[in-house]
DNA sequence: CTCAAGGTTGACGTTGACGTCAATAAAGCT
DNA sequence: AGCTTTATTGACGTCAACGTCAACCTTGAG
């Protein structure tokens, strides 16, 4: 029932075979390892053998690009550059430049005022598609008002 | 100026040729003969040659394609289920079942129950599409706020 | 110890949605 | 009438996003 090899009781953090992932997200371990290889989700952890680990984290992250690629119709690249301005990879970023040598700030406003400027840049094509779907939405109800209206009076007549 | 041979004076009823679709649609005019070969935009009528001609309501079709392509991620087989069940392409149907021989309204009925569900159906898509956009948005707006704080922090440290 | 289950890396195949090119025909301007 | 533009129908090429298959390795249950 527990992944990988159930150790004692050390409070397992919740790693994920790439197989567990698959099933858990209904994707195919072809395309996990295929979005790895475009630079979208680097397991968080690896085993002597090369096994991937999943972790949390990486779960959400692989959810995500799901989300974005089937709900907003973005391709692989274009998910990408998305996800290389969440604020959290920004934020891990920034203290990792932070730590490890150079401290230079300009270089991290540089960064920083990319990813405000990506991020507001897919608000407003967020908003453009809400309303957009939403004019759809509207046209279709009418729609569906317009066929009950028609099969009421078919109804009608075949009462005749 | 005038599409086609332009005539004496008939209130032409706008008539365009592909090259003029495309231009005005931002499409290729190979992408609409292959949405043709798809069975997704017959144009409305042809010349002795062969040559395509589109109407305004053509014009819309082929808008509307693009839109659920684009808006909202339906491959080219998707769109035409929507397309099918559109309450005018479905009121077409019935009007000429109506008028050449079987008058069997159940039929027609049933044709329209069709819609009806695929209709439903779909509004039933979109507001769940509509939510988790609006749920991704809102996430990005948090984002942008954390984004524009740490700048603020940073300006501040600079400031020193 | 065996061995089935699930993992690994190539490498090649497939599918949708077109791009591109060739050969040909009609349209329209001068 | 001649020349350019735009159209037609094949046919083959392309690219992203995987599917599929081969050859191999590790691990856990019996």
């Amino acid at each position: 029932m527990t992944p990988l090899t159930s150790l004692p009781n050390k409070t397992q953090p919740l790693v994920l075979r790439i197989g567990e992932v698959a099933k858990l997200t209904g994707l195919t371990t072809r395309t996990l390892r295929y979005w790895e290889e475009q630079g979208l989700v680097n397991p968080s952890s690896y085993r002597g053998n090369g096994e991937r680990l999943y972790s949390a984290a990486d779960m959400a992250r692989v959810a995500r690009i799901r989300d974005l690629q089937h709900l907003l119709g973005f391709s692989l690249a274009e998910v990408r550059v998305v996800l290389d301005t969440e604020d959290v990879d920004v934020l891990d970023r920034v203290r990792s430049e932070f730590h490890s040598g150079d401290p230079s700030p300009t270089r991290q406003r540089d960064l920083i005022d990319e990813a405000i400027s990506a991020n507001d840049q897919l608000l407003s094509r967020l908003d453009d598609t809400l309303s957009r779907i939403e004019a759809f939405r509207a046209e279709r109800t009418v729609s569906a008002d317009k066929l009950r209206a028609l099969r009421e009076a078919l109804d009608a007549e075949i009462g005749d």
